[in-house]
DNA sequence: TGAAATGTTGGGGCG
DNA sequence: ACGCCCCAACATTTC
């Protein structure tokens, strides 16, 4: 009888999982395996949310394998050492894996491709993409490095097939392979910071349904409105589910009926799927791009270095309150709701002309939908050094986004308390209210709440004065 | 998936 | 009735 490994990686669910039945096609065994493997990360190993995550994700998983027969095998070392021990262990004969397109996930994989050698069947399978990378080519068959004409060419292409369901079982070897504990692996953090991210989520698989199915009642029909509004829950929610493959795409693709007669809202919110599609298309096709700028100019860009600028960021002392209720909600939750990420960005980059790549660096070990490829394409968008950048003139004004999109001051209410009494009219520019609005609401500006630690004006000037010096003489 | 500066238009007040 | 101005609303361009 045969024996499978299935290796997880960023992939734990058991439902809609091409891996899991391929594994399990042939009617042998089947051991589910879990590598602890952060030096195969490289530069980019899982921050601290992310580690979080992890570890209630990987608890589920091993909950729902054990509702199956199975269990899940959890070992740490270098992938590739580990991969041959449990092979020789189990005698097994295949190893399945999802594929992953991050830098350092293609070198792991291809050393264990060697390791493995030709002795052992090493099957890789596209289950957290719909659309491989390297399958979607322009006419003169490069990558895209510009979304629209990107998604195009993907919906073009054969349609979606349908989502698998679980397997109600699964076969287990006569006896288990040594595995670890999930607690050995020490992905909790020491001191209790994690409270905010405990209430705020549920990893695993049931966790990613509940959102999906929470979406599609009250959110998707008004998602192109609602979306914009970090105030109320108009996003699905889904990434950090989606970063750890807890739901297909393809999953919610099905779920949600695709693209063919869906209204504008439902196809609003398949073209955000089909940028995560984007950023691992171009994550593969570019890998340097983590760390360097996809646009050569920009290598030329005179950053600053500003510690007590950036440190006011992360924490959210800026004084402008929408960014600062962002870092706050970041720090607490692990999440930031996308308008408002553009924000900071922005004003990461621009009023403070801090280099987008310690906004990434910030951002990966603070969020738990940390995920290099959209991490690195958001932040590079915001550069403007990206694929289809922002252009570099466009530099949002945190005050005028507030009242935009926050025109109430809920959201700012929620994450900057200090603020909440002061009338919408001021919230989003409280240096402008009058000293006895103020006093009424209870802020003494530099004592409460800090003053904005750039002016907005003289910020703006400042960036297009920095970003004309790469584009002059071009 | 911007914002600000600049230009244009047209309604209405008023001498 | 007419010209003039103001200015809001909208459009265009520029960064």
């Amino acid at each position: 009888m045969t024996a499978t490994i299935l290796w997880f990686r960023n992939d734990l669910r058991l439902d809609d999982h091409d891996g899991l039945h391929h594994a399990a096609r042939t009617g042998g065994t089947v051991v589910p395996l879990f590598i602890h493997d952060p030096e195969g990360e490289g530069a980019w190993r899982p921050g601290a949310a992310s580690r979080w995550w992890l570890d209630r994700s990987l608890r589920s998983l091993d909950e729902s394998l054990r509702s199956i027969g199975s269990r899940l095998v959890v070992r740490s070392g270098d992938a590739a050492e580990v991969l041959r021990d449990v092979v020789r262990e189990t005698g097994a004969s295949r190893v399945v894996a999802s594929r992953r397109h991050e830098p350092s996930a293609r070198r792991q994989e291809e050393s264990v491709a060697m390791a493995l050698g030709s002795d052992v069947e090493f099957d890789r399978l596209e289950t957290t993409l719909l659309f491989s990378p390297e399958a979607v080519r322009t006419g003169g068959g490069d990558p895209y490095r510009v979304f629209t004409p990107f998604w195009r060419s993907c919906l073009r292409q054969a349609s979606i097939p349908a989502s698998k369901s679980a397997p109600r079982a699964l076969k287990a070897p006569r006896s288990w392979p040594r595995s670890e504990s999930i607690e050995s692996l020490a992905l909790r953090p020491k001191i209790g910071w994690d409270g905010g991210l405990a209430e705020a989520w549920n990893p695993g698989e049931s966790g990613a349904k509940s959102r999906l199915a929470a979406f599609r009642k009250s959110a998707i029909e008004s998602y192109g409105d609602g979306r914009d509004r970090p105030a109320i829950v108009g996003t699905s929610m889904l990434s950090p589910h989606l970063h750890f493959g807890e739901i297909s795409p393809r999953r919610i693709w099905n779920a949600i009926g695709g693209v063919d007669g869906a209204g504008e809202d439902t196809v609003k919110f398949l073209t955000e799927i089909g940028w995560r599609e984007f950023a691992h298309h171009v994550l593969a096709a570019y890998p340097g791009t983590t760390d360097e700028p996809l646009r050569g100019e920009f290598s030329r860009f005179p950053w600053r270095r500003d510690e007590a600028g950036l440190e006011a960021w992360r924490r959210g002392s800026t004084g402008y309150p929408l960014v600062d209720a962002g870092m706050r909600q970041l720090w607490r939750t692990g999440w930031m709701h996308n308008r408002v990420r553009m924000v900071v960005a922005s004003f990461l980059v621009k009023h403070l002309l801090v280099s987008w790549t310690e906004g990434a660096r910030w951002f990966w070990d603070t969020l738990v939908d940390a995920d290099l490829a959209s991490n690195t394409l958001g932040w590079q968008w915001a550069g403007g050094c990206g694929a289809d950048a922002a252009p570099y003139f466009r530099i949002f004004n945190p005050v005028l986004q507030g009242e935009k999109f926050d025109r109430r001051g809920e959201y700012v209410s929620q994450w900057v308390p200090e603020l909440a009494r002061v009338p919408a009219k001021f919230l989003h520019r409280p240096w402008e209210a009058p000293p006895a609005v103020l006093a009424t609401a209870g802020v003494r500006l530099g004592e409460t709440y800090p003053r904005p630690i750039v002016d907005h004006a003289t910020a703006r000037k400042r960036a297009l004065d920095a970003l004309s010096k790469i584009t002059a003489g071009r």
